[in-house]
DNA sequence: TTATTAATTAGGAATCATTATCAAATAATA
DNA sequence: TATTATTTGATAATGATTCCTAATTAATAA
């Protein structure tokens, strides 16, 4: 499996930054390796508790801030909630405004539009997030 | 004046809709129209008060609502709270990480972007959201 | 101009995702 | 195995937004 010498190695990065390796953050990490869904804090929560029953909402939190920024998953925010992703080259997420599914999208030119935009405005420009809101092909035929 | 015209017609067009014009309406889109601000609901409402001070916070909010959904507005969510803006066209937004401010760069290749990721996905594509973060000019030079 | 009335407002309470706090538990190490 | 600094779990606090409702008011018609 990929996923299991990616986790691996992540696992292992971390532990030569001097972080502890505890089973929350390895179940955390390797769910979010294992999954292509765009979950909430809150739903990993849920995930999570099925197979450790002792992981705390606060945990889940916490894990997914180092996550974040060891850049190991990328987060974005729709409708008032951060929705998180281990994918973290760039692309454009897609958004179901009725069901709330997220899709990946790659795109080439996003890192030309970063630097073309890098260049007009003189910012120094270190992410981008990119979204487009609709309907699924599941949701949209309700919406006709 | 551009904006005074703007505003009338934007004003127009609410009152044939069967939306009544009040002056806490009037108030925040004559605001809106008149600045290149990212400004949120409490800074609007913040400055809106000088001129007018029995404008409530709760007003500024339904009045978002209803220009958000009249597409007179367009918002993005930054760190937890929604910003707005005027400018409804497919932009991109330049966030600045330290200061907070945004600012919007024109992106000719946007709608090209979302018509791809339509053909793509399959998904019925509704409106885009595009932000770079990063840190303006007058705050990157502290992050040496 | 005034009366009518349905839409809108103000203000405060409620909500909900996230952050903060801190005592107890534990991963890493020696 | 003992030590200790990090991490966890439970809960309180926060803060943006939404909800609620009585009072106000814009629009309309007499």
């Amino acid at each position: 499996m990929k996923n299991m010498q990616q986790l691996e190695d992540l696992v292992s990065s971390l532990r030569e930054e001097g972080f502890r390796i505890t089973p929350q953050r390895v179940a955390i990490l390797d769910y979010l390796l294992g999954t292509d869904d765009h979950p909430s804090a809150e739903y990993i929560h849920k995930i999570i508790q099925k197979k450790y029953p002792m992981v705390s909402l606060s945990t889940v939190y916490k894990t997914l801030d180092l996550l974040r920024e060891k850049k190991l998953v990328s987060e974005i925010e729709v409708d008032g909630e951060s929705r998180f992703d281990a994918q973290t080259d760039a692309h454009i997420n897609l958004v179901c405004m009725n069901c709330g599914k997220i899709d990946d999208v790659d795109e080439d030119s996003l890192n030309e539009i970063k630097n073309r935009a890098a260049k007009k405005s003189k910012y120094l420009i270190l992410k981008g997030s990119f979204e487009l809101f609709g309907y699924c092909t599941n949701c949209k035929s309700k919406f006709n």
